[in-house]
DNA sequence: TGTACATCAGTGAACGCGCGTTCACTGATGTAC
DNA sequence: TGTACATCAGTGAACGCGCGTTCACTGATGTAC
């Protein structure tokens, strides 16, 4: 976590940045142990092997680092929800595609998953307000981009919100459980994988049912 | 919160017990604002009304103070599900009941929902830990409820455990929500009412479509 | 290319504060006779 | 009923500690000439 010391490369600019950097994923990892509302702006500093002051030069407070954090978090979801609407496979089977999507993503963003799972509850108000709107909003796009797949066209604009809606909360409470899994037990990783499937598919015959 | 000065009455006994729900009541309270892992020692006695050294009589440190509050929570729970079961209306129709009962429960036991819903994935280890086995327990117990009701006698065990985790999640999920819920908006509490009992239907009618 | 000055990311000492925990105590309630 | 002693819920002073924030600083990087 040390990213001082530039040996004799790097500009002013560049070296503020890793330090920023450093800084971030100091906060994301700490967090993960007891929630970002129990880690102290000292604590955050002393991992990214700096000291408290320097902090102010970064972030404000700890409230503003963590709506960072949020930022970060949620840029990584649109990057993964646009990447999956340029696949092709996806409109043969949105379930199966949606899972695949979910589980990929969370595994190769644990941390930011983790994050939002956790602070949407349990964070300082400000970044709990921040993720709340965060979540309506990508509620919103999902929609959008479910509103174009040929099987459900023709459904109104209330039912797909809803089963946006669902998809998102399903999607929140799996992040939940990848949060609470025991390290190095990569079966029950299959088995999450496998639930969020067959959630899915409920709520998507669940609804054609119940529309008909 | 001032409990002390028994006036002339009270026994030592009593008085001790009534200090003791002073203290769960005003850690309730305060983890409303801010989450249980930010409320302090210092704070809950002092809104007991009560001198720091006195919480010691009464817990060992503030972990035992959330398993008792916990603990609480829970059979506030289970007193609810007890009663359900006692009313032949259930029998009817158990979307519609279910959801009344939810509602009527959060209602009730507001805050002791929002420590639950809050405390599972934000509070201490051992708290976390805690309700996760205690919701675990609950899906279990509900499961042998739902398996008596008539129109599901004949499903398979793993069908009912799954709908009764899927109701519980549900009913966890909808809780947040009354967290969340700003103050003297009653008419938003109907909204969730009724986004509750959509979401039941949607489970039971995509699961009795899955299993044909 | 070399010199003089400006910028500014990171430093280190210092502060006052609320925290959890310890300890010896007080005085009302409870009990034995 | 009255007295002498035991119990124990709640007190209050004291402690060392990590916290967020302030301030004047240092010294490497950047810029002007």
């Amino acid at each position: 976590m040390k990213v001082t010391e530039p040996a004799q490369s790097a500009s002013r600019q560049a070296q503020k940045e890793r330090t920023r950097q450093a800084i971030l994923a100091s906060a994301l990892e700490l967090s993960h142990e007891k929630g970002f509302a129990q880690v102290s702006l000292r604590q955050v500093s002393r991992h990214a092997g700096v000291v408290p002051t320097a902090f102010y030069r970064h972030f404000e407070s700890m409230d503003q680092l963590g709506l960072a954090l949020v930022e970060q978090s949620f840029s990584t979801l649109r990057r993964m929800i646009r990447d999956a609407q340029r696949d092709p496979h996806v409109f043969d089977n949105i379930i199966d595609a949606a899972a695949d999507v979910l589980v990929e993503a969370v595994k190769q963003s644990k941390a930011h998953f983790a994050f939002v799972a956790r602070e949407r509850v349990g964070g300082p108000e400000v970044v709990r307000t921040a993720i709340r709107h965060e979540l309506d909003l990508f509620v919103s796009e999902l929609a959008v981009v479910l509103a174009r797949l040929p099987n459900i066209e023709n459904w109104s604009t209330e039912d797909v919100q809803m089963v946006s809606r669902l998809f998102v909360r399903n999607m929140v409470s799996n992040a939940e459980e990848v949060v609470e899994m025991p390290d190095g037990r990569p079966d029950l990783e299959e088995q999450i994988k496998e639930g969020a499937r067959r959630q899915m598919r409920l709520i998507v015959v669940g609804f054609r049912d119940w529309r008909s």
